[in-house]
DNA sequence: AAAAAATGCCCAGCCACACCGAGGAAAATT
DNA sequence: AATTTTCCTCGGTGTGGCTGGGCATTTTTT
């Protein structure tokens, strides 16, 4: 049984590894991640792989094994279940989910996920538009694209958004975008880069490539 | 913030101290309840007097002080809440959920317990028939009586059960005994003092002295 | 009241977990 | 080949929690 601290090193070497396919997680980008030191990380990089939950060649980096992978996926699915049901059934929102899931993914009870997920009708997405992970590791990977690849008259679905830390979400709200809204891309001016967007059909809005690169249409 | 140990603590110091009232805990008591050695509790002790969360007079006993009451009320109203949701929502038997509410009680959340509280539709006694605090602390004394206690021709129904580890709730299963069932006592055998009862004017039952001192009835 | 038994305290120490700074080794870059 | 960057190792810190053994206190027994 994996500590908070270790499940918490698995995800987060999870979503790098995620992030950048191919590529060996480096120490120092999960001590970012984790706002803790390289000696740190070193450190459970050695236990994690004491317990074969990763390959860990010094100075090359780090792989999750499959048995790691698993473990990182099912703490995904149990933080994603959690938002589900924070936001569906308790009316939390989306922007506010995150800390609590970030406690109650922790807990271990795989009855307790089973029939949690049965309840929320098994869903595959949560709040944030992120997939969740099935209970054998599938994941459906959505064709998401990143809003800033759009081409000038393209539409899409507004799915999912990258940084989910509380000021983006906050940000969202303030200038009327939301999960699920019909975009349309009328102007892409070329010095910055910055998008002119048609919401549903009613308003506009201009957002920055920034901003853009942030959010994932389908 | 106390540590999941000391929520521990706290609560099982509020129940031994409820089962007697008056009398101050003893250290050894506690020991037995948590399964762990006097040295230890005398050990955490020492913490939580520090912390202000009792009054600790060595060779004395102990006693809460109203913030660890409070915490430890709020954990009772936690655990008692999420077993609730886990037998109402999500099927679980009212036997099986004692462990899962165990971890679940010590995430950190006021939010969180207030929605889920009104998601309930703010129950005030979870499924073994024990009372839910209200979140000021309050507790709705139910009125109890142990069936132990009951005379010959008197009548009840099935409120609360005070031994909840796993083996007695089966037991009640199997001789067709759950919460909410009308009894009457038939006859009080003098001998052992077990009695003989009708279970909801259909059937006949018998149960020993023993079994009638854990059960409460209304 | 003294002796015996039970209870409970205190000390010193142990273990697991997680973190960290400093210095040097390895790798990447130039 | 030299420099910069990365990151490993080592020794050490702190916290939380548990424990055995010896001693102090309280309670019970006689």
């Amino acid at each position: 049984m994996p500590s908070h601290t270790e499940e918490n090193y698995l995800k987060t070497i999870y979503k790098l590894a995620e992030a950048e396919p191919g590529q060996d997680v480096s120490t120092n980008r999960i001590a970012a991640a984790l706002t803790t030191r390289a000696a740190s990380v070193t450190d459970m990089l050695r236990r994690l792989a004491e317990k074969e939950l990763l390959r860990y060649e010094k100075y090359r980096g780090v792989q999750l094994t499959p048995e790691g992978r698993r473990l990182a996926l099912l703490t995904v699915r149990k933080h994603r279940l959690w938002e589900v049901f924070l936001v569906q059934q308790l009316g939390f929102n989306w922007d506010e989910v995150h800390e609590v899931a970030e406690e109650l993914e922790h807990v271990q009870s795989p009855l307790l996920m089973q029939r949690l997920d049965e309840f929320l009708d098994f869903p595959t997405f949560d709040p944030h538009g992120d997939p969740i992970p099935a209970e054998d590791g599938a994941v459906r990977r959505p064709t998401h694209r990143l809003l800033a690849d759009l081409e000038v008259g393209d539409r899409g679905t507004l799915a999912a958004v990258k940084d989910t830390s509380a000021p983006f979400p906050q940000y969202l709200d303030k200038v009327g975008l939301a999960l699920g809204v019909q975009l349309k891309v009328l102007d892409k001016v070329s010095f910055d880069n910055s998008l002119e967007l048609r919401v549903n059909r009613e308003r506009t809005v201009l957002i920055s490539a920034e901003v853009g690169r942030n959010l994932f249409v389908t």
